[in-house]
DNA sequence: CATGCATCTGTGAGCGTTCACAGTAGAGAA
DNA sequence: TTCTCTACTGTGAACGCTCACAGATGCATG
């Protein structure tokens, strides 16, 4: 048994080219793409490769090719939204599965504190990873400049607000969304809607508010800024903010809520008010997470294909890796009819 | 400004020495501890980093040191678990900290499918990481018995079950968790006192199991199998275990379960049977997690101390990469009173 | 028969480090 | 003085790979 060998020593290309009876140079071919290689030496190399167990050292080839082949998921959230946030682990778990199928690692980072943030910048900046997976949703992010300036390949989650430079991204139509939802509380009968928005220095904050208001337009309805509260993603701010609109608008018959969370705690405060859901006041979420369902009464919300984005971001970071121009993506979401409107 | 030939090509070791007037190994010396350096030499080395802005290679320093100093997360559970747990999210988070505090990246691997197990393990046999950190709870899981064999050193996140190798491992006091709740419930006037167990393939099943068990016996209540139902840790799992408790002790007066989400499911169940917690059935979960504070009733519940144990995987790991024999941490566990028992 | 072109192969050089080793200088002991 | 020891420093030689290049072969073209 050869493979034996494979035990003491890690088997290099030196013990492929001897094994096989090729040079290295032919292995080398092989090994990227097999160009320019005659079927018996390829066939050989292949042998070679199987029977001696031979894994490419990645840190040789990153020396000489300046590459690293990995790429980093660099979460630039203060950290509760990470915990409350399921989409951070869907979207988390697909990159990386989209990543292994083409044999990329991911490399986890997390910049919460400021000295977190230096230490990212710093190994990324260095070239360590090709490119990287931003999730940094809240506006003036110092990273985005940063990264951009480096001339590191980035390609964020959510378009990236306030920002001068050109930077590819991948999003759920936000705005589409909040008009599905609005006009499906318009289409239930409901005159009154008010809606509770994320933070309005966020992509989900503002394009779900002008879905909001677009739709109210579409159908004539007044602009009426006592139905406008804001939130900040939390379940507590869902409270909050349904305290508000009950108290500036008791008359209120539906609440577009942006983000199932949120939507927890305003079906809490209803609930305390004595509003029935939905017979009196219709509620509308975001995100179909995990806590629209478990919600009383389940949640009618909006899904985000969270599955298609993570695939999408990884395609395109990896053809702006491989030299393309930044593009963004916009993929539409999806209306989930439940109890609660 | 020096500092602008940072752009074009990074600087390498050779910039740094020449710019300090010292060599290579002198500058190598100062990256790696310093020791036999000369303060003065030492000093213009440090600046000459500063003024070229020179972040070492870590794939050149890799290809001659075989090490990566790099560690690698991975997790052989089905998806749902990843999800639905939260606890994955905060181990996840912890250690991605803990390592990033040693400057040290973490790669996070999700081997769900064979294809992604075989992939996975590929690429850490082939020494690309130092060391791993393992999420599998399932005993069995031929992962463990692989890595081990090859040779890399691992730390598990709880007692990996039916394994002959010597592995190490940090895991939560479960047993003496599952005590304090039944001792908890019991001091509380409980009686009729029922759990819900995890998988018996994973630790938090058996351990939480014996717990109980132990504790009935110190109490002298009758060791009765009609009071323990099994889930599968999910919150469909709880409402069907409550069935089955119900209907085959329909006196019961407590319930212990081995995880908040099955917890909620129990919770739902007991709701949709007409009776009231705590007043009727007191119901004890197990994990803290975000689930428990908004069930309704808040769940009083065990705390696992997740960060510490993220901490001490990180600490126990590199330990072991140093050259240390495995060991096994047991961190204690605390009660939270809440309103559910 | 020479020329061109496409296909295939082997060979050095070098990527940016660390490591072993040889060597220097200075302090203290014989 | 001379020797030894310690602190420090510089210099090749790797590490395992890819890349550019040179060379070889076969086949069609002029």
């Amino acid at each position: 048994m050869s493979t034996a060998a494979s035990r003491r020593r890690p088997a290099t290309i030196h013990d492929v080219a001897r094994e096989a009876g090729v040079s290295r140079g032919t292995v080398s071919r092989v090994l990227n793409g097999g160009h320019y290689v005659s079927p018996t030496a390829k066939a050989a190399v292949d042998a070679a490769i199987r029977r001696t167990g031979y894994v490419v050292n990645r840190h040789a080839r990153s020396l000489i090719t300046g590459k690293s082949d990995s790429v980093a998921f660099l979460l630039t959230e203060p950290q509760e939204r990470f915990f409350e946030d399921p989409n951070f682990n869907v979207l988390l778990r697909a990159c990386t599965q989209a990543l292994a199928a083409r044999d990329i690692p991911l490399l986890l980072m997390i910049a919460g504190t400021e000295d977190e943030r230096r230490r990212n910048l710093r190994y990324i900046e260095a070239g360590h990873v090709d490119g990287v997976l931003l999730v940094s949703s809240h506006s003036g992010d110092p990273v985005v400049a940063r990264l951009h300036e480096a001339g590191v390949p980035v390609v964020a989650c959510g378009k990236p607000l306030g920002q001068t430079a050109k930077i590819g991204y991948v999003a759920a139509d936000d705005r589409d969304g909040a008009r599905d939802m609005v006009r499906h509380l318009y289409a239930s009968g409901r005159r009154r809607i008010a809606t509770v928005t994320g933070p309005l220095d966020t992509p989900g904050g503002v394009e779900r508010l002008a879905g909001y208001r677009e739709t109210l337009a579409e159908y004539g309805l007044p602009a009426d800024e006592s139905l406008i509260a804001t939130g900040d993603y939390s379940r507590t701010s869902g409270e909050d903010a349904a305290h508000v609109l009950l108290e500036r608008a008791p008359d209120i018959d539906a609440v577009f809520v942006a983000s199932d969370l949120m939507a927890q705690g305003v079906l809490d405060t209803l609930a305390r008010a004595g509003r029935r859901v939905p017979e009196d006041i219709a509620v509308g979420g975001f995100d179909d997470s995990p806590a629209a369902l478990s919600s009383r009464p389940p949640l009618t919300t909006i899904r985000q294909p969270w599955d298609r984005i993570s695939t999408e971001m990884v395609r395109t970071l990896l053809a702006r890796i491989a030299g393309e121009d930044p593009a963004a993506v916009i993929l539409p979401t999806e209306l989930v009819r439940r109890e609660s409107a």
